[in-house]
Formats: structure tokens, C-alpha cells, sequence
DNA sequence: GCCAACGTTGGC
DNA sequence: GCCAACGTTGGC
């Protein structure tokens, strides 16, 4: 089992929204290396930190679960889709998805600030590298376990 | 709205 | 294969 932190922008698709759809199928995915965590990392059942960015507080708000195989994205046939990738077909198709199941949201929003003042317990984190701007990447487990646990503390006052 | 960082495109 | 130009991401 692995861990996964997951990015949406909540004018897009929001936590709220996979609450109360359930589950959704995570279209729209066009970088090479969060399409290969997709197809060749994750696994039915793996963790997902439900992340907010591009809004007034960036940050962890809720836990999902993969709960699909990979399949091709059909956002990537569709002309009128933004998505639309001319380049793909679908004997070979470029880009897939995985469905995310929703789990809850967070009691509180883990922010990215308050992250970033657990940089160091949290070692090396993707999300907080440099320049990152990938929309999938990966967790430990060791991180997952640390980021759960700040749920209950009172990060916002460190 | 600004802009740094990064990925992609396309001319050569 | 190089690299400048361009487009996108996403924090601020």
C-alpha cells in the first residue's frame, strides 16, 4: 500500500464535491510523470491526501483512496474537452486515470505554510520541494502518519 | 494580477 | 540534440 497526495483546484473539483459524489474518476492529467504513477505505482486501495491549491489557503483537506485500475482518461478524445490530446488514440492512449474514492474531510485544513514549518520532521517531501508542480505525487508513510497526526495538534500556533 | 519555476514545442 | 520561446502551475 502507498500513499499519494492529490492536487484540485477547489473552484474545479473540491473535497466537498468528491463528498458527496463518492467517488470520481481523476481526469485531466497531462504530465508524464504523475501519468506514470497513475499506471505504473499506484494500486487499488492506496492512500490519497485530498490537497487544495490555487485558492486562499492552499493546503491538506481530506483523505481519499484509489479505488479503480487505471484506464484510459476519455477526456483526451473528446474535441470539445479541454483536455483534448489530437496527438492520442484509442488503440494507444497517452494518458490515463485512476477513480478516487472519497473517505472525509479533514477536521481542520493542514495548510501548506504549516507544512512548511514541519519541513524538517517531514524530511524530503515532494510537495514542499522547489518549484514542485506536479499534480500526483508521492507520500511515505512515515509522512502520512505525520501529517494525520498534526490534525489533532494545534499546528495553526507554532 | 504578478511572477518564478518548470515542461513542452519547434526551428535549426 | 540544443535551446529559445512559449504556456502552465500555483503561491503569494
Amino acid at each position: 500500500m502507498r500513499y499519494w497526495l492529490m492536487k484540485s483546484e477547489p473552484d474545479e473539483f473540491s473535497i466537498q464535491q468528491l463528498a458527496q459524489r463518492g467517488r470520481e474518476p481523476w481526469n485531466g492529467v497531462r504530465n508524464y510523470q504523475a501519468r506514470n504513477f497513475i499506471r505504473d505505482d499506484m494500486q487499488y486501495g492506496d492512500g490519497v491526501l485530498f490537497y487544495h491549491s490555487n485558492c486562499a489557503m492552499p493546503g491538506i483537506v481530506g483523505l481519499a483512496e484509489i479505488v479503480s485500475e487505471a484506464m484510459p482518461d476519455p477526456t483526451q478524445f473528446d474535441p470539445a474537452s479541454d483536455y483534448f490530446d489530437p496527438g492520442s488514440t484509442p488503440d494507444s492512449p497517452r494518458w490515463l486515470l485512476r477513480e478516487v474514492g472519497f473517505k472525509r474531510a479533514l477536521q481542520r485544513t493542514i495548510a501548506l505554510d504549516e507544512l512548511k514549518r514541519h519541513a524538517e520532521a517531514l524530511g524530503d517531501f515532494a510537495l514542499l520541494r522547489r518549484g514542485n508542480r506536479l499534480s500526483i505525487l508521492p507520500v511515505s508513510a512515515a509522512q502520512w502518519r505525520y501529517i494525520l497526526d498534526l490534525e489533532h495538534s494545534v499546528g495553526a500556533a507554532r
